[in-house]
Formats: C-alpha cells, sequence, structure tokens
DNA sequence: TGTACATCAGTGAACGCGCGTTCACTGATGTAC
DNA sequence: TGTACATCAGTGAACGCGCGTTCACTGATGTAC
C-alpha cells in the first residue's frame, strides 16, 4: 500500500482548512470546487477521492473547528478553558476586535448562519453541534437553575447576534457598539446567574 | 409617452417581491435573475430596463420591506405600532411561530445577514437601515438614559440572533427554547428599562 | 542493500449545463390629428 | 369619434464563461524479493 494512511488524512484536512477560510470569506453558494482545491495545493479532479460532493465538504468544514481546534480559536485571543471565568472569557474573546476581524478563520455561527439555514440535514446537524459546543460550557458554569438552559441560549444568541449584526452593517461605528452592548448584556446574564 | 409611469412602477415592484421571497427563501448566489423574472410573470430580458445589474436588486430587495410594509410585516401577526408597548409587541412578533414559520416575508436580517455581510457597499447600506428603524423604535420607548442606545443594539441583537439560531439549527425543539430564551431577555431589558 | 512492481493519490481534459448580460425585435399602448 | 403613429416595456435567441462532476491517465510511493 504506497502512501501512508496520515498522508491522506494530511491532503483531506488541508482540503477542509482551505474550504473553511474560502467559505468564511465568500459563502458557500459563491466558491468554487477549482478554488477550494488550489487553497489546498491541489487540482480539481483530486476532490472527489476526499468528499463525495460538494455539500458534504461544506458540512465537514462547519464542523471543522471543533475538532481542529477544541481550545483556542482566534487569533492572538487567549482561551483560558479551564479557570473559573470560563464563560467571559468566551464571552470576550467571541465579541471581541480580533474575531471581528478574522474572517476566515472565525466562528462559522457567524459567518454562515444563513447559508446553513438554507443547507441540508447534515450542514444544520453540525451547526447545531457547533453551538450546543458553546451552549454547553456557558450552561456548566451557571448557578444551578430552571432557567440556566435558557440563559445559555440566549447569552449564545446575544454573542452570534451581536457579531452577525456587527458583521452585515456598513458603519465600523455601529458595528463597535453593537459588539460591545451585546457584551454588556451577556456579562449581565452570567454575573447574575454566575455559580 | 405609451405606457403610464405607474405601469413601470408596479412592474418593477412586482420583480422586487418576487426577488424578496426567493433571496429569502435560498439566497442571493443561488437565486437567478430568470426565476427572479419568472416569479414576477416576465421573461429574463426584460430585467436591465429595470436595475443595472443583480447586485443592485439585492440592495433593494433588502430595503424593500421598509418601503412597502412600513407597519404590518409578518403573516399573521397583528402590529399595533401606536399603543404603549410597541416594543414588547415587536419583540414578540419578531421571535413568534409566525415569523419563524414565514420563511419568504420574513425580515432580511434573519434569512440573509451573512450573505448581505459578503456584499457591496449598498446591500450593507441596505442592512443597516433596516436595522437602524428596528433599534430607533426600540431607543425612543426606553427611558433616556446613557445606556438606552446600547441597551436597544442588545435587544436587535438577541431578536436577530435568536431567530438566526433557531433557524440554523436541525432540532424543532431546541429552535423553539433558543426563540424563547431571547424573547425573555429582550423582555427583560425593556422591562428593566422602560419609560 | 538494491531493484522491480503494484497501488492509488492526484492530474487535467472533457462533459453538459445554467448563469449574467446583451441586443435586435415585436407588439401593446397613449396621443395627435 | 376613429385611425395612424411613435414610443418603449417586454421578448427570447445568443454570447462567453465558469460551474460540478467524470474519467482515462500518470507518476510518486511503500513493499516484496
Amino acid at each position: 500500500m504506497p502512501y501512508t494512511v496520515e498522508h491522506k488524512v494530511k491532503t483531506r484536512n488541508k482540503i477542509l482548512q482551505s474550504a473553511r477560510r474560502l467559505f468564511n470569506r465568500r459563502g458557500f453558494a459563491e466558491v468554487s470546487i477549482d478554488e477550494v482545491m488550489a487553497g489546498a495545493g491541489l487540482t480539481r479532479g483530486g476532490f472527489y477521492a476526499h468528499f463525495p460532493d460538494k455539500e458534504s465538504l461544506f458540512a465537514e468544514a462547519v464542523t471543522q473547528i471543533l475538532v481542529d481546534h477544541p481550545a483556542e480559536h482566534w487569533e492572538g485571543v487567549d482561551l483560558d478553558l479551564s479557570g473559573p471565568d470560563v464563560v467571559k472569557v468566551i464571552i470576550n474573546a467571541y465579541l471581541s476586535d480580533q474575531h471581528m476581524d478574522d474572517i476566515e478563520g472565525s466562528c462559522p455561527m457567524i459567518a454562515l448562519p444563513s447559508d446553513v439555514a438554507r443547507g441540508g440535514e447534515k450542514v444544520r446537524q453540525a451547526f447545531r453541534r457547533v453551538l450546543s459546543s458553546m451552549t454547553d460550557i456557558f450552561e456548566s458554569q451557571l448557578k444551578p437553575s430552571p432557567t440556566a438552559h435558557g440563559d445559555a441560549l440566549a447569552t449564545a444568541a446575544l454573542c452570534v447576534g451581536g457579531m452577525v449584526l456587527a458583521r452585515a452593517v456598513d458603519d465600523a461605528g455601529l458595528a463597535t457598539q453593537l459588539r460591545s452592548a451585546a457584551r454588556a448584556q451577556a456579562l449581565r446574564i452570567v454575573d447574575a446567574e454566575a455559580t
């Protein structure tokens, strides 16, 4: 068996990373397989040795951030996921300038939510896994209560909603206001409900 | 001058409405001009007598909801914009089952945020106008304070974020939880800061 | 150790197709007489 | 009032192009001897 197994896995990951960068920047429909493969240093035809079709690539690219960067996500942001303030650290990192500017490396929930909403079942399932990985951390750090689950979901809605609006608006000042307003409310929720 | 001026305006609006429906459902890049024109009962070629290119159509379609439905937005939801509880009425309508299900008629901030974030200046400006028309109403009903503006922005982030996540997730139960969690927090903000 | 070989990751030409846009036209319309 | 006409909204064939996908191939590789 020529070529090691790791060789193929490595190539597959190169394709996924190229896809994630390109999808984050330009969206699913606007990116061609040619471009994804070129970004991975490969050519068109090889794609189908790794993925059955474009839609599958989309689903895996959305999930990839979970597999590949389990702890530290956004360039220049230190995520200490073991300290007592995990939730605040995540909120601040999520709504940070670095995450705002890091289009290619950003969370797929911000870069691709409307693409996913229109996508197939696999993509939407991948999206839910990403969201749950966030809300599970939030909920685990809140004081157990009947509202803890809802508070975690609302906190995620604030983080994602604040960033999505900030990215879509043509006014940099408004974008900054949106992020700090979302941050303030998110921190208020977790402060009120912290363990 | 054959054909009245209103005739051309009417046709233009038919194209815009067809575009808004199709873009909301399938996204900007995924919808063809042929489909938009067919949805308006017209054929391909006529498009360029009304719009210079596809991007301009996108920008106008995003704004159209403001021009066309200034008061009542979502099917089956009564919006009383004159009462004292405007903000609560809007929050409830925005996060309602009707708005969740009405994909074609929904707010463009929910259906198209990531498409807009990648779009040109005109589209992003149109998006900001839609967002501001919402936050202006919120802010005008809050007790004047240094945080009123931010509270209005955070409320919008909750409404939009809650709906965007609900639409993207593959789990109907989670979608409902997201919407009611966002609603609860949004109402909490305006209750704490109401005039 | 060195070489012949079987494997299969990756290549790139080719496919049919639908896209955004252009343009010569047609025919329904309001107006002038 | 009735008719001839100029206008221009809308038509649909055509354009070049890039897409997703297929497939016969090539050549770098690890293995067997």
